[in-house]
DNA sequence: GCCCCGAACTAAAAGGTTTTCGGAAACGTA
DNA sequence: TACGTTTCCGAAAACCTTTTAGTTCGGGGC
């Protein structure tokens, strides 16, 4: 197993409170019964006395017994563990996401086993095996942008659930932002505040995550009959190209009133721009970013209105599913979450 | 998915693909030998003979054979497995601290549970119990700031290493910034620009962080024999409040060449206001920031010198430690990690 | 008195792995 | 041949819990 790993011996647990754990036999033997009256008494089975059960359950309460998973999870089969895999090392995408998983399952008693490969495919199957044999019973792959990933299905005999980052396999379960229908949240608003010299600056046109929003523009424009104000300027997805793609557009396009950015930090990068070459935001020109991350999108003057991707109701309702698929309720196919426009100052009247 | 808790029963696993999973024990068959010998071949042991060892190894990759990693820890009580329990939401410092302890561990085969608590000491104990019963080796806690934290040590039958928030009991092992050496770091740079008007502006005094931070700015300016530039300002951790702070210090103190901020916020609040009002960045004042935070540090104009508080090595000495405190060689006391200064423009010469 | 029944409880098996200990075979030595 | 030694392998115990299949006991019905 690779040089690096080997050095790292398991050290042989020499904690000096040593003392064994409790187990359901020193309850049982505590409150004068048998184990297996002891399991019945605490998972509050039937058949067995109320007197009994009490005694029990005040044993069980003085020795802080605490029942082994371990255990119990290999005589279930199931270790109501699931495993999260995130490829981006967590980034901006991948906590939302977390924390919405960790919220559904929190609540149910189901803990996460996090794993991070770091955008690499070998380590990625290492932690994959890693989860397999700590028998997960399901698991969340949470994509590093929204491109499609190659599907793990196969290889895996639990359940799976791709998060922001759909599957390539679309017989597999995906939840992604509607990324579509968020452009097109954002360039309606502007079509309703009257604006109808729109133009678009967003990041590379390999993102899945361009080509979407780029296309729900062209869908919310043509539906108003309205034509965009130049073509798509595509850079990277910074605050620096942000800038200077506002000053490229105020050259070639000196009359545009509103600008969809691809994301919060284009969108910061235009404002200082459009700012600092005299335009008023939002009199003269409305910007709009994706993402609302927080401390771009309140933090700019004037604040951003933004598109939301909903990433923790997303990671929410991934996990809600994977619980489902784990019950054998799949629902297979690529479910795309509706984002949400925040509206703030900067696309005001 | 209504009433949220109580209606989450775990299902009964009805996976469509019912395949048991493979055991050593149809190692063992196949490769016709008895499941100690095939426990003893696959684990390397030496009392067994080299023609065996190769039937077994080549019958479980036949069968892709992943021990049962619960069965493993049942009789070891070791699970290779450790608790992360964070409080913040995983928010701005806990994210590196995790990265630098899953890097630790992932490397030693080690998985890390994760679990946040959102701030609620009831939702803390909840998580506690579901990572004792699922036997994790040891227990990294990371606290939402650096004030202590009452400690766990007592109800926990496995290490604790506290993470950026230490613990209140100083047998306990504890790691975290140290703040003080880097805000001295920070000015004394300011002192070797040529700085002699320097001012500190911070976040809300009840943080430790914040009062350690001053503690160095008061340390650095009296090595130097430098009076401060008026009195510390303290408010919030937001831009807003260096906006707000930035009008104030100008009015106050005119005279003003740097400024140390608490954080990359109020850093690049003050940078904003300080040139809005006409003075240059660095030219008449130079500002430095706290925590590097990339997203600001560097995309602010010009791009923030700050202190790094090195939060992922942070997080991987932590995880390092309870490495060795699960092999009983547990290092107490509360550690200081050194900052570092990430020195860009906002105070170059 | 006999049988059946239900209530309350227990012994034992099962789950997958590792480890210990004993057994068997092969071989060398007296 | 008898005995000791080495080498290899297997049976069984152990880890902790839950579940199944009894077992015991008392009572009710005949």
């Amino acid at each position: 197993m690779g040089a690096m790993v080997s050095t790292v011996s398991l050290p042989k647990r020499v904690s000096k409170k040593a003392e064994r754990r409790v187990t359901i036999s020193d309850v049982a033997s505590l409150a004068g019964v048998s184990v297996a009256t002891a399991s019945k008494a605490l998972n509050g089975r039937h058949d067995v006395r109320d007197s009994t059960r009490q005694r029990v359950l005040a044993a069980a309460k003085e020795l802080a017994f605490q029942p082994n998973e371990l255990a119990r999870g290999l005589l279930s089969g199931q270790t109501r563990t699931v495993g999260l895999l995130t490829s981006d090392s967590m980034g901006r995408f991948g906590i939302p996401v977390l924390l919405g998983a960790e919220d559904a399952f929190g609540a149910g008693e189901m803990a996460v086993l996090l794993c991070d490969a770091r955008g690499d495919a070998i380590r990625e199957q290492h932690h994959l095996r890693a989860l397999l044999s700590r028998r997960v019973d399901g698991l969340i792959v949470v994509g590093e942008s929204t491109d499609p990933r190659p599907s793990l299905s196969g290889d895996v005999p639990v359940p799976v659930v791709y998060a922001y980052g759909p599957s390539e396999d679309p017989q597999d379960v995906s939840f992604v932002p509607d990324d579509v229908g968020g452009a097109m949240l954002a360039v309606r608003h502007l079509l309703d505040m009257g604006r109808r010299s729109i133009a678009h600056v967003t990041g590379p046109m390999d993102y899945t995550a361009a080509r979407e929003r780029e296309e729900g523009v062209r869908l919310a424009l043509a539906e108003a009959g309205v034509a965009q104000a130049g073509r798509t300027l595509a850079g990277e997805w910074s605050q620096r190209w942000g800038r200077h793609a506002a000053e490229l557009l105020l050259m070639s396009t000196p009359d545009v009133d509103a600008v969809f950015c691809g994301n919060d930090q284009i969108a910061a990068g235009v404002v200082e721009t459009v700012r600092e070459r005299g335009r008023r935001v939002p009199g003269d020109i409305a910007v709009v970013g994706y993402d609302n991350w927080e401390i771009l999108s309140t933090e700019t003057r004037p604040p951003l209105t933004t598109v939301d991707m909903n990433l923790e109701v997303l990671g929410r309702t991934a996990a809600q599913h994977l619980f489902a698929a784990i019950g054998g309720r799949a629902t297979p196919g690529v479910h795309r979450m509706p984002c949400r426009l925040v509206i703030r100052e900067s696309t005001a009247p």
